[in-house]
DNA sequence: TTCCGCATGTAATGGGTTACATGATTAG
DNA sequence: CTAATCATGTAACCCATTACATGCGGAA
């Protein structure tokens, strides 16, 4: 459904086009690969989501979305699912008691300089955008991604004194 | 490797008695099907990482790591690789341009109130597990999912806040 | 004419899910 | 004796990743 949405909002671009704006602008919230995606394009436009509306140069094929594929993208936008969350992270931290303490401190310390730099790396990012007015929804999310770095950090600093204080 | 692991914390377990493991105490963290598990403890035994200690009934095997499937599991837990996050939730933000404001606002009330919802239920999660005094992985875990629901609210309702404002 | 960027595709592999399938033991 | 629980397994399918493969067009 992402590759939808993305035509929805760039309508005419190609695969080629949309793999762009995964690397720039969706890399940290939904990373696709180059044959995922023009598998995917291939499989939207035989259930008629999204249809050729022109060719180009290079066999370049622009798509656009269909009005039944509007209706499902909408669908899928409002659906409330809940996606299980899948943390290896956690599942990591769960498991360190099978480490001696010096290890797993090691490892809380890791974790707090990882989520240091990708907030560091997030707000880089965010100043080199030159943001339109319009879009919102790029800097909200973005945002998501500082918040979650931030307490992050803020967890993995409790976690290291909880573990301080319980070991001696 | 979330298999091993758990063989690890509990020596001479089934493949039955983790499924419980995983259901009761790490389903917000690491889902596992059934399907799945029964086919990784063979595959986990033929790679010679944890092996069959002991037979029982109804075809019963427990199993308990090797020396091998330890050092594995420890190398594991300490590299810091970071795996890619995959945010379902932010993508349907990002794309939330596609529909119309009044929808947008009421997915972001959607997601505060699934994230109180979540919140409550850790809550309660906690207050009916007696907590050995040497588990601490657990309650840290725990408090991680608390932390994250606690900053998804707080940021749902920053994103209404934004929109609100923009779209006047 | 040579290289870089545009542009799409296939194949092999691994992991995960759902559903199906089977049977033994125990408690009531 | 019957139902619930214990206990394991297989098959079909979907999605994702890596690697491989191919070819056109434009710029220098």
């Amino acid at each position: 459904m992402a590759a939808i949405g993305l035509i929805a909002q760039n309508p005419g671009s190609s695969g080629y086009d949309l793999l762009k704006v995964f690397d720039l602008s969706l890399a940290n919230v939904w990373p696709a690969t180059q044959s995922q995606l023009y598998g995917e394009l291939n499989r939207l436009a035989d259930d008629g989501l999204i249809e050729v509306t022109a060719t180009g140069k290079r066999g370049r094929k622009e798509y656009s979305i269909t009005d039944t594929g509007r209706v499902a993208l909408r669908e899928w936008l409002l659906d409330g699912a809940v996606e299980p969350t899948r943390s290896a992270l956690m599942l990591k931290v769960f498991l360190l008691t099978e480490v001696d303490d010096e290890y797993a401190q090691e490892f809380l310390a890791g974790m707090t300089e990882r989520a240091r730099d990708g907030e560091a790396a997030l707000r880089d990012l965010h100043s080199s955008i030159d943001w339109a007015p319009d879009d919102v929804m790029g800097e909200l999310v973005l945002d998501w991604g500082l918040r979650m770095y931030r307490t992050q950090q803020e967890w993995a600093e409790h976690a290291r004194r909880t573990l301080k204080q319980r070991t001696k």
